[in-house]
RNA sequence: GCCUGGGUGGCGGAAAUGGUAGACGCAAGGGACUUAAAAUCCCUCGAAGUUUGACUUCGUGCGGGUUCGAUUCCCGCCCCAGGUACCA
């Protein structure tokens, strides 16, 4: 009686004896290799989706197959719990962000079970936690000793009707998402990490890092910036205090005409200050601090600038360079003021020309003399350089080091080094964070709170406001305190941080989850496990998330918690998984079961089909894989998000193919269902001989193909679609394979070998289904526990090959030939095909080229 | 704008290192089984041409180049995606 395939009964089954058993419960074991697979964790954001089903997979598969390859892996969940979502679910439906969060979190973990990962979940953390954040609080308390944190203003997108601080995410257009009234810029004083005084290990650990994928690395080596230049001094006319610029152009030195500074740098005012300009330059100001950072700094905007009334001399020249601010220019990057060279560079060449000032030509083009008077657009190529003093008529590359010793030698500037990485600010003025552990004191300042009085515990009883602004500063007993210094009463910061700061560091904390003592980490059990051996999240991390990661680890190593440099060995960067948009003109985004066919199912106006981009839970572009798991189960699920496409690439959605993953699995079934009680009480080939039917001697050459293949597709690069390719070819072949005799027990254990290795092989990938074939087989213990199989080289091998003819570069035939067969054999047999002496007729061969194994080219004339 | 990737049949994708383009799967079409349907099994499936041959030509975003040979390497362009420092 053959058993139909029912994966809720299967799956349910196994995922209740794996919890009962504790089969992925790990600890320290000196006796075996450790392997530490972590994915990002996820943001509680209400229901698991498609990204994190995909990640979560691949590095079960991961995980489950170095388990099976004898590692001691550790592979823990958690949740990064803090976040600007739960705000704004407190203010739209008025529940507090924890009893959100934590809501949110119980389906999640119980979805995420129902996948089957191979999580030792006695090691769950949840970052919102005070046990969690305490110690980070902690981190902050050492870190502002070392000045590692410390307090600047900063600029941030202000709504001046909600009285609340915007994400970039949450301005639409220059207007407050929420009430759309215009977002302004702000000064704040606002709390940073000091992530540059790590910039230059960081870049340099770059080179250290082969495990990382080399797109990962050039997009932060990219973001680090460093760049050699050189600082300029440009004395005041009036003998005031110099202006200092950064450039890396100072062979464009002899052309700098005149002086820019960002609008927003404290020296604008102060220029200004007191004369008839400085009411206009204020409006100015103003108008430049409203525009968005990232259209103000971007070619096509429009440059706009105001004489500030006051002049400087250029160091080289002697010139006059009268002193504009101007709205393109950034106060945070360098020293905030830039030397203008308009004939060689655009944005400068721009702005000479608005505002009509003076242009020198200092780098001629050698193909096409510059004139400063006709030209219309800068020149930025290389050249040689004129009207440069001493430096004339050579090239002007070659001259850069030689202009910086000069400016050096006559004391008006330096060599230096300029690094685009700014420092990290952390400051959130929002309530859904782990608090800052500081105290603001009149007197004092700002003050640390002491170590023993952590954790500050993020108060509960807060009300958010429809005036807006951090319910947290209306929270009397958490704001009003005494000064830890001078004892008089002070305000709590109210500033919460940045939840990258929860990320930085978990992966530590997994290590000993539970571990109350300060640090936080048991430096024995983080010594076992740390580093991350294989590091797998979606490639949006890229930067931020990774960057400020590996800045905490050396943060941490230096404060004597962390032996290690670096936190991740290896990283595998996921690509997104996609889904075009649904809109509706009048209830905006529309989630995929609001659509009802091609209409909303609120109004039934007909939807807008937009673009297509990562699944998100503000587009509402999203798949609820509780749906597919309902439909066809756990390993369903988990076959098609690794056969639809290998991890990196990005996966776009499509509800079709996830019908084939399931009719895959039940061919799985239903061949080993065919066989069961003709290999019941068959052991599987021993491979101490060759097997004498021809057609048992294939299919054993195909296991052990497919066991080389499979095992080459996971180790070396991840690539389970390929992978499961090579073993649905396998159960093909195995459907082909006529039915051996009941008493053939050769053929038989043949049979059974190469289904239990398909059983095997798919464990990581599909674990429910088989280890349920493996049990009613009579396979012995768990599969999950059971090793992974081994090929043996010499049965894998192919022993007659084709060799494609070419004429010209074009196929024009093809040979058997045995795979060791002599070059000259095969040359021969090449000239002698009928078909490659027809192309060949009436030609004369000037060349043969044989590659061995695969191919040879006939060329003729 | 800037930084980083990507673009292959109707679709997802496959082809370490330059060497048979399209493995495997989906969809589609045809057939077998069935009273019927589902399920299952088998066959066809890049395009065009025609002397209908086991043939020829074209074909990996577009335009060039290197090479006996390019999806793969180089140059230029187009389009798409991610990041762009307060979404995580």
């Amino acid at each position: 009686m053959k058993v139909k395939y029912n994966p809720h009964i299967i799956e349910t089954r196994w995922q209740d004896f794996w919890e009962e058993k504790k089969t992925f419960k790990v600890s320290e074991d000196d006796d075996r290799k450790k392997y530490y697979l972590l994915e990002m964790f996820p943001y509680p954001s209400g229901k698991i989706h498609m990204g994190h089903v995909r990640n979560y997979t691949i590095g079960d598969v991961a995980a489950r197959y170095k388990k099976m390859r004898g590692f001691n892996v550790l592979h823990p969940m958690g949740w990064d719990s803090f976040g600007l979502p739960a705000e704004n679910a407190a203010i739209e439906h008025g529940i507090h962000p924890s009893v959100w969060t934590n809501q949110n979190i119980e389906v999640m973990r119980s979805q995420l079970k129902r996948m089957g990962f191979s999580y030792d979940w006695d090691r769950e953390i949840s970052t919102c936690e005070p046990k969690y954040y305490r110690w980070e609080q902690l981190f902050f308390l050492w870190m502002y000793e070392k000045g590692l944190a410390y307090k600047k203003g900063g600029s941030v997108n202000w709504c001046p009707k909600c009285k609340t601080v915007l994400a970039n995410e949450q301005v639409e257009g220059g207007l407050c998402w929420r009430c759309g009234s215009e977002v302004t810029e702000k000064q704040l004083d606002q709390w940073f990490f000091r992530i540059t005084a790590y910039a230059e290990e960081l870049l340099e650990y770059c080179d250290k890092l082969p495990g990382w994928p080399e797109k990962v690395l050039t997009m932060q080596k990219n973001w680090i910036g460093k760049s050699y230049g050189c600082e300029i001094i440009f004395p005041m006319e009036d003998g005031s205090e110099p202006i200092k610029v950064f450039t890396t152009r100072q062979d464009t030195i002899y052309g700098a005409t005149f002086m820019l500074v960002a609008a927003e740098h404290p020296l604008t005012m102060k220029l200004v200050q007191g004369t008839p300009r400085e009411e206009e330059v204020r409006a100015f100001v103003e108008k430049v601090k409203k525009q968005d950072k990232l259209i103000r700094t971007s070619d096509y905007y429009e440059k706009e600038g105001i004489f500030l009334g006051a002049y400087c001399h250029n160091p080289v020249t002697g010139w006059k360079m009268p002193i504009y601010a101007a709205n393109f220019v950034l106060a945070d990057y360098g020293t905030g003021c830039v030397m203008a060279v308009p004939t060689h560079d655009q944005r400068d060449f721009e702005f000479a020309k608005k505002y009509d000032l003076p242009l020198v030509v200092v780098i001629q083009n050698p193909d096409d003399a510059l004139d400063a008077e006709t030209m219309t657009e800068a020149y930025v190529d290389e050249g040689i350089l004129v009207n440069s003093g001493p430096f004339d008529g050579r090239p002007n590359l070659q001259a850069l080091e030689d202009i910086a010793e000069y400016l050096e030698s006559i004391g008006r500037g330096k060599k230096t080094v300029q690094y685009r990485l700014r420092d990290w600010g952390i400051s959130r003025q929002r309530y859904w964070g782990a608090p800052i552990p500081v105290i603001n004191c009149d007197e004092c300042g700002a003050v640390p709170v002491h170590e023993s009085d952590l954790p500050v515990v993020l108060p509960m009883d807060i009300e958010f406001s429809s005036e807006g602004g951090s319910p947290l500063e209306r929270v009397a007993s958490f704001v009003n305190c005494e000064c830890p210094s001078c004892g008089r009463p002070a305000k709590r910061e109210t500033d919460t941080m940045d939840t990258f700061v929860e990320s930085s560091w978990y992966f530590d904390r997994f290590c000993s989850p539970d571990y109350n003592e300060k640090p936080g980490l048991d430096r024995k059990k983080v010594g076992y496990w740390m580093p991350v051996d294989q590091y797998i999240g979606g490639i949006e991390h890229a930067i931020l998330h990774l960057l400020y990661a590996r800045f905490f680890t050396k943060m941490l190593r230096d404060f004597g918690v962390l032996g290690i440099d670096e936190p991740f060995t290896n990283l595998l960067t996921q690509g997104m998984v996609c889904k075009e948009t649904t809109r509706c003109p009048r209830h905006g985004y529309l989630y995929p079961d609001e659509v009802k066919e091609g209409a909303c199912s609120r109004c039934g106006e007909k939807i807008v089909i937009g673009k297509t981009e990562k699944m998100s839970k503000s587009l509402k572009n999203v798949v609820d894989p509780s749906h597919l798991i309902d439909e066809y189960g756990a390993d369903t699920a988990r076959l098609f998000c690794l056969f639809a496409s290998p991890p990196e690439k990005d996966l776009e959605w499509s509800d079709q193919g996830v019908e084939g993953s399931f009719r895959f699995l039940n061919r799985v079934w239903r061949i080993v269902q065919e066989y069961l009680e003709d290999i019941r009480e068959v052991s599987p080939f021993d491979e101490e001989r060759e097997p004498k039917d021809p057609a048992s001697r294939e299919l054993r050459k195909k296991y052990h193909q497919t066991v080389k293949k499979v095992t080459r597709d996971i180790e070396d690069r991840f690539h389970f679609n390929t992978a499961i390719s090579a073993v649905m070819e396998l159960v093909n072949r195995l459907y082909q394979v006529p039915r051996p005799e009941r008493d053939d027990l050769e053929a038989l254990s043949i049979i059974r070998k190469a289904i239990e290795t398909i059983v095997i092989l798919l464990n990581p990938i599909v674990p429910h289904i088989t280890e349920e074939l493996w049990r009613m087989m009579g396979g012995e213990g768990l599969l999950a526990e059971s090793a992974w199989p081994s090929y043996d080289e010499e049965a894998a091998r192919e022993e007659e090959i084709t060799i494609v003819i070419q004429v010209q570069g074009k196929v024009r035939g093809k040979i058997q030939a045995a795979a060791d067969e002599s070059e000259e054999v095969i040359r021969e047999k090449a000239l002698a095909d009928e078909k490659v002496r027809k192309h060949l007729e009436g030609k004369e061969i000037i060349k043969v080229i044989c590659v061995p194994g695969r191919l040879v080219n006939i060329v003729a004339k």
